[in-house]
DNA sequence: TCCTCTCGCAACCTTTGGTTGCACATAACC
DNA sequence: GGTTATGTGCAACCAAAGGTTGCGAGAGGA
């Protein structure tokens, strides 16, 4: 089963609002719960709850800089992120190929 | 922004049980709420909602049959999905990539 | 016909994303 | 140094989503 590997990694980058954040992140090099809210359509609280998830599977790691606290992308997590969503989509590909070849095969069959 | 394309596929294919309800109907070449069940660790009624949304947003169709009703993956549209997931991997990997190439620029510059 | 199997619907519980309100700390400004 | 403003965290509360149990309704086989 190459789904469930980590199902933790899955759902964290599942919510539409924190691939913005990480979206946000990336381009920004970062930034706080205030900044990141001021470009989301929900509450500082809200980014703020959000990136405790993201730091709990380890996307994000932070700064404390002052009163501030600044989040950066935890690059390698990151990646393996990505390298997570392309083995599933590579899985159900490798499937969808696989169906495909055979009804092709069936087709073949009937017709000769 | 290629992220928000089309959260309704993205959020359908984010839960974990769905996923895995996908790989059973590809694997199984279709299946219904009870047999799905069987191999979940969730009830008929959980797996039925879960059928329920696949096919809002066209990753399954229904072929009733007799007292059944059997479901199987709409090949196109998870098809459609999976690019998805390829594109927003892929727009991730660039912006590390960047990230990675101006901080090498900047050891570079630093170094030199 | 009767029994069984599969299904759909409704009520309920728990988690999660989201909000408001408030208190605390740090930075900036006079 | 004291006051004001900004950034955070915590707690209570709300709504939607995933999940469960319980029940009533059709379709098929004995």
């Amino acid at each position: 089963m190459s789904v469930a590997v980590d199902d933790e990694l899955w759902s964290a980058v599942g919510d539409p609002t924190r691939r913005r954040m990480l979206d946000l992140l990336l381009t920004g090099g970062g930034g706080t719960a205030t900044t990141l809210s001021e470009h989301l359509p929900v509450t500082r609280q809200a980014v703020a709850k959000h990136l405790g998830v993201l730091h709990r599977v380890g996307l994000v790691h932070v700064m404390p800089a002052g009163r501030e606290r600044r989040y950066e992308v935890d690059e390698a997590q990151l990646a393996r992120a990505v390298a997570q969503l392309a083995s599933v989509g590579a899985a159900w590909d490798a499937r969808l190929q696989r169906i495909k070849r055979i009804a092709e095969a069936i087709q073949r069959g009937q017709e000769g």
